[in-house]
DNA sequence: CAGTGTTGATTCGTTCATTGAACCGAGTAG
DNA sequence: CTACTCGGTTCAATGAACGAATCAACACTG
């Protein structure tokens, strides 16, 4: 995991999550496996990791039962990996910490809006919607959309940047 | 901060984010600092991290506003790091990973239970007070109380730790 | 059916961060 | 003067990340 001990003597819920999730990259991969990102080639274009983090980093996804590893073409054999039930609960967590660099670790371009689905409104900074009164919106009813900013000149170009700029509904499959 | 280059090419909050309070340790100093611990000496001995580290932890933390270095003695000479606006803006997102933590990552053991003070209710997985209808509960109105398991043989016996035994209000100093 | 391309990796040398112990300087109490 | 506490810094050893090279399996092309 993370060093020499992990976060041994720290008996407390924070730590253990950090064990799972906290290592360098892994909360980038997650929200890119939110994003619709399944594919490892795709995870490597969008991220710009080196490959052995990037297999390191699915391996204890994969093992501590955050991610899943799935068969989904038998000739030639394709694997994707996509978020598990306990991934997936990582939403508000993981939207709470993208809110507040959007506020304090930002500057003021906005690349990436977050829609509540269906009803349309952009989500509130505690991942609830106001229109629909719901407290927490889970990520399946999450539609992602470019800002203002998003096709700005330092936009990546690689395909799933460029796959993103179309709205999208959180962990479907993106088309690249 | 981070490797190499941090995190270059990810021009995205969240990668933003994780430059700041992405590193190993600085969440669990963060979290102590909701806990009420100011002191170096204190961080030091609840977390069981290497001096070095926590100077540079802390350094960071002051230098990117999330934490500020204040005297509160002169003679000695004494400083205490206390959460900015911008640090206590971080709740949220801590408080979603404690709570992923506590139900994916912990086994069953409760340790600390958090209630909207005054109100008393147990504060719901997403932050929000069900009671009230408060969809965020500020961390100034959250008391921490020991849970079932707070006490138990693998409790740790350093004074911070015997000291988050009492009922607490986060943010305030912590009696050692 | 040899050559080339794609996918999903592993290996390896270099660079960087973390660790834990030792040391240090200011200040104070005995 | 000595001892001790607080808040660090320094240092050698270790482990992780980086980036380039390589590899194996398979498909496609000519």
């Amino acid at each position: 995991m993370a060093l020499k001990k992990g976060y041994a003597g720290q008996d407390c819920s924070l730590a253990r999550t950090l064990e799972l999730v906290g290592e360098r990259w892994t909360m980038l991969v997650v929200r890119d496996a939110f994003y619709g990102v399944r594919r490892y080639s795709d995870f490597l274009a969008h991220l710009d990791i080196p490959r052995a983090v990037l297999s390191a980093r699915l391996r204890t996804l994969t093992e501590s039962g955050v991610m899943e590893r799935r068969r989904y073409e038998e000739s030639p054999p394709r694997d994707e990996y996509v978020l598990t039930e306990k991934g997936r609960r990582l939403w508000h967590a993981l939207f709470a910490l993208l809110m507040w660099g959007q506020e304090f670790a930002g500057g003021t371009t906005v690349r990436r809006r977050y829609l509540h689905a269906g009803c349309g409104t952009e989500l509130e900074p505690s991942g609830g919607c106001a229109a629909c009164g719901r407290a927490a919106v889970p990520p399946e009813e999450v539609e992602l959309r470019p800002g203002p900013a998003a096709d700005g000149p330092a936009a990546r170009q690689d395909p799933v940047s460029r796959a993103l700029l179309r709205p999208h509904r959180l962990l479907e499959p993106l088309e690249t």
